[in-house]
DNA sequence: CTGTTAGCGCGTTCAT
DNA sequence: ATGAACGCGCTAACAG
């Protein structure tokens, strides 16, 4: 592989000329400046991308640590912020992992320089600290502040407004287990019911527990009665929906199942009343948010999505 | 971020001590040895991955691009493939390309040295040729000596083995359009029949056609008759029963639809009987090439899978 | 407008 | 055993 050298030197002119044409380009001679352009296509000469890096201190490369239990999952992110990334000219270093250690050492691994930035997606586990520069999208336990997050309040109160249109008024909630979601959940589901004069029953709202199943079970064995039910996401729903088989309680008859989050459904998947964030804009925020620009403090609203 | 100086003065030695140290090169005295590590230990020195890659012209990056024509079917394969790099200490740097120019223009991007070596993952349509390193998994028409290839023979004798057994002895073929692949798999379907005195009937073999609903058509028109059929993938395989089902043709009773590549299916799909190839055994083959172990003639075998 | 010089951080001689 | 010096390929600052 040629380098700057050869080009300048079949050029006639410097390596400084050399760079400029290919870098920025403004301030050169007409003349050298195609000189150097025919040069570089005569040798075929590529700028080094390392060279570069080591120079500029900047890699061009954003890391993505894939921490989604379900890996199907991660195929509508990945797709989605190669896209982004790429138009930002920015290459996307994928890692996968699936616990609290490989994510941390993931982390480890990619910053040794090699990434300008890093991105962890979909871990429902707890997060250690970490002093690099990282963007958590999906993930529950991470700092608000460098988070992509979802307006869950607003969410739950989609969710609830269909649920009573649809002359569903006994609904239950089995939300997050903890955390700011588990609160702004809450709160939309208080509001809207509120709202739609629906009296409010603490024994509907199951919080805390450390799977879906347990809280489910705990639902039914207290006896209340509903006829909605409100779970976190699909794979909640496909969860609950089983065992609401299980216990001969029919789907969407006696008990209607609507996901609070529906974003990596695939195709083929039953579909059942959810809120559905385009994966898109939340690529684009992270990213945005990886170059400085966009407010931490502003939220992706989900879309109502019925068939 | 501390560099190799910052070491070197704290630890009271030279710059190229420490790198032995580091380096894991013998010679250095145990006292300055411990010197050397604890300075790096109180200064979180990490070595920069992207001098160390200037100097040693080689970046542990090997570039992916997923020209998957249904994005879920990447999944698998990055993961797979994630998994053999890390194990490797190798890091992937990912890209999506859905047609012949994207591919290229990802080949570009990431051959300026960025990557020590290409991976080029399932792509259907026709490719350049490519002057950088680079290897193939699961494409169509690309270079044998440069691909992870199926033994295709295999898994058409295997499938008419299976469908022989299960009395279905007028099987219909939809083959690939053309290469290599078609060759061989034609070759494994008539040297199976022969075995199990299957007369064979062109006309029950489809070659060329552009889509299978046209060769599917095609077949169907040529009113020969046919308790079997044999097509190359899952996603034909799909194409092909509702195609059936539009015709009045009862799966499986009637018809019994094989796929000659089910790898990439997904768990809640319609169940077929199919040749699965391990994607880890694929993926760890492609490494082993990339690093310039391997055999090119050897062949991925794939696995007889019926519910 | 352009050439020269000085690093970026590290590995690797080559002397000592 | 160890330090000084050079080079990887490129860009930025400074002269001219």
């Amino acid at each position: 592989m040629s380098n700057i050298n050869d080009v300048a030197r079949l050029a006639q002119v410097s390596k400084a000329t050399v760079s400029r044409v290919l870098s920025g380009s403004r301030g050169v001679k007409e003349a050298s400046r195609l000189a150097v352009l025919r040069a570089a296509d005569a040798l075929n000469y590529k700028p080094s991308a390392i060279a570069r890096s080591l120079t500029n201190q900047t890699t061009h490369c954003i890391g993505v640590i894939c921490a989604t239990e379900h890996v199907q999952q991660s195929t509508g992110y990945l797709q989605a912020l190669e896209k982004q990334l790429s138009q930002h000219r920015k290459h996307l270093l994928l890692r996968f992992a699936s616990d609290a250690h490989a994510v941390t050492q993931a982390v480890d691994e990619l910053s040794g320089g090699l990434c300008d930035a890093l991105l962890v997606v979909g871990a429902r586990f707890a997060l250690p600290e970490m002093q690099e520069e990282v963007i958590f999208i999906d993930c529950l336990s991470a700092p608000a502040a460098l988070s992509i997050s979802c307006d869950r309040r607003f969410a739950a109160q989609t969710a609830v407004e269909y649920l009573s249109r649809h002359q569903r008024r006994d609904i239950a909630l089995i939300n997050f287990s903890g955390g700011e979601a588990a609160q702004e959940t809450l709160l939309g589901y208080r509001e809207a019911a509120e709202n739609h004069l629906i009296p409010f029953n603490r024994q509907r709202v199951i919080e805390g527990e450390s799977s879906l199943r347990l809280a489910l079970q705990k639902l039914i064995n207290s006896g209340v009665k509903f006829n909605a039910l409100l779970v976190t996401d699909d794979a909640q729903a496909q969860e609950a929906m089983a065992m609401l088989d299980d216990y001969q309680i029919r789907v969407p008859e006696q008990v209607l199942v609507f996901s609070l989050d529906g974003s990596t459904r695939l195709p083929g998947q039953a579909a059942i009343p959810a809120i559905e964030y385009s994966l898109e804009g939340i690529a684009r925020r992270a990213v945005a948010r990886l170059l400085g620009l966009g407010d931490p403090s502003d939220r992706v609203r989900g879309t109502l999505l019925c068939d």
